[in-house]
DNA sequence: CGGTGTAGTTCGCCGTACGAATTATCCGTT
DNA sequence: AACGGATAATTCGTACGGCGAACTACACCG
């Protein structure tokens, strides 16, 4: 009755379960630095380049007005500015600053490692299947990038 | 220059995003019955069993303190039930309550739905590499069972 | 019986997220 | 050029989420 060992996981529970590693792994990075998740989320994707206020609530899946109170917020610590949009002054471009850029940086490596070491347990031709089936997995459901690639071969064991 | 096609994507990405991309379905699974994602996670843990407010914290990686507002607001609903230890006065047992049940296990299903679509565009032994990967991550970290496996022959596509 | 530890709650604070309403601008039509 | 419908953001009010510190009440060990 009582079965405490796991036996083979289903696709959805290792989904949801992992899932829940990630977060934890992204929340401690950004604690650590006095983030909170979603402004760090926020530093990585402005790592690519500036966007929009409508842009970035259509990445993050957010309504345009939390991601007011976001910026406002992320921008009273210095680390994201608004500019104005020389093309539509109604529009903005949400900006790393220096300061940002370099904690989104720090936050960034630390987030790769700390979710790197997730998957420590696997050999590399494993790792290598996971990365691909969970692309096919993003690449199908069009999902945005929150979170860039690495720089060339900083990920880990890359032979 | 402007590469907007994605190249392969690195494991430490392709959590990041598939992680966003499960959040958001969960999300979007609570949202639809009026609940949040948080308390759609404390029906889901309690699918199992009762649980005390101590064991939660550690499972859903929450402070004592958070927990008691997101049992205190699940209650209101009336969805979860604080029932006292028989072996320990200051204890307490968080249970469903039968609309809590009957809640839990059709956002379980719709959530079990919408994360396994999107894995929807792998094959049959792709979604069983992929979930034994995953697998591994989730025991080799030791992730706790936020989310319950599927009664038998349930999943999907299981031939 | 007294002291130490544990289970939960309370409190104050701040961040997150939404929808509805608002402001300002853009742009296609006429 | 003027009108009117889209569009970019913000404001406002509300509710939830999450934390640490301080607190209450009980358990357990000696």
């Amino acid at each position: 009755m009582a079965k405490h060992v796991e036996g083979p996981i289903g696709i959805v529970p290792a989904l949801v379960r992992s899932t829940f590693l990630v977060n934890g792994a992204y929340a401690d990075a950004a604690r650590e630095r006095g983030l909170t998740p979603q402004q760090g989320q926020l530093l990585c994707v402005l790592m690519q380049q500036p966007f929009g206020m409508g842009e970035l609530s259509a990445m993050l899946g957010l309504a345009k007005s939390s991601l007011t109170g976001l910026v406002d917020r992320t921008e009273r610590n210095g680390l994201v500015r608004r500019e104005s949009d020389a093309r539509d002054t109604r529009a903005v471009r949400v900006a790393l600053t220096d300061g940002g850029a370099v904690l989104a940086e720090e936050f960034y490596m630390d987030a790769c490692r700390r979710i790197d070491d997730l998957a420590a347990g696997l050999g590399a031709a494993e790792r290598e299947t996971l990365a691909a089936l969970l692309g096919r997995v993003v690449t199908d459901n069009e999902a945005p990038v929150v979170f860039r690639e690495p720089a060339e071969g900083v990920a880990a064991s890359e032979g």
